[in-house]
DNA sequence: CAAGTAGTTTAGAACGGTTTTAAAGTAAAA
DNA sequence: TTTTACTTTAAAACCGTTCTAAACTACTTG
């Protein structure tokens, strides 16, 4: 399935833009970003675009389960073309992230979901420090 | 051991800007609040404080282990006075953070540290939605 | 105790990531 | 082709957080 496919397929009209985007992002190489990595690479790439659109687009783009977003208190939002289930180590010092695959770690025993909700997917991250 | 011995061992100076902090936040019961949710609670003692006092104070506290943040991607910063080791459940509509003790979740089976690096600490954060 | 000094508080400005605005442009539907 | 709904954009606004620099306070030393 190529990439207007993809963005058809989710319910995402194929402009200009989120086609740039797409070939970015969904080039079969994982990566964890930010939208500034992003606008950098649509730059690279001999493209441009206007950062509130670098937004738009990974808002639709996450909302429609193309790319995820990890959970982490860093102040710029990062997101991640894996959208399989896995979890991540975080080295806090630089922010950088790096997957855990899901074979790699294993939960026993989960506690009981509050009355009225459901587990809407579950994130490990093991913090990482220098040694020394 | 009182709040001023407390502040004292964990070598801060008791100023009276801190011992009001240190009053409202380790007063046994447990809770994650954010800068503003601690400066409304401190105006409600009676008491006030610039901003960038509470921002200081929860930055020394964290560093001198009295409290945590939490590990989220929200765009204010989470605060927790629960410095156990344990885990949260995340109400991704509302923000709202419920504590998982230690207990009641178990990890089997982790990853492989990398080369240089030591563990500083596992967060796991599950993820609710309400149902239907 | 007094004097010195190192650390702290503060208002306000600055900062940086993200969202909003509103007008122009484009994709899809009719 | 015409109409409609959606999208893009530059610029401004927003908002949580940090910085600045001057006033203040806690602690140390004599
Ligand atoms: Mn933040
Ligand atoms: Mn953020
Ligand atoms: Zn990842
Ligand atoms: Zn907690």
């Amino acid at each position: 399935m190529n990439n207007k496919e993809k963005l058809r397929n989710a319910g995402l009209r194929p402009t200009k833009q989120r086609m740039i985007v797409a070939n970015i992002l969904l080039d079969g190489f994982n990566r964890h970003f930010t939208a500034e990595n992003l606008q950098d690479e649509i730059y690279t790439s001999g493209n441009s675009m206007s950062i509130a659109t670098v937004y738009n687009c990974l808002k639709k783009f996450k909302n429609c389960g193309l790319i995820k977003q990890v959970e982490t208190s860093k102040d710029t939002a990062i997101f991640d073309t894996n959208t399989d289930y896995h979890h991540h180590f975080l080295n806090e010092e630089t922010g950088e992230l790096i997957d855990i695959e899901n074979e790699e770690i294993s939960l026993h025993k989960l506690p009981e979901i509050p009355q009225g909700y459901l587990n809407n997917g579950i994130e490990v991250i093991i913090k990482l420090k220098r040694q020394n």
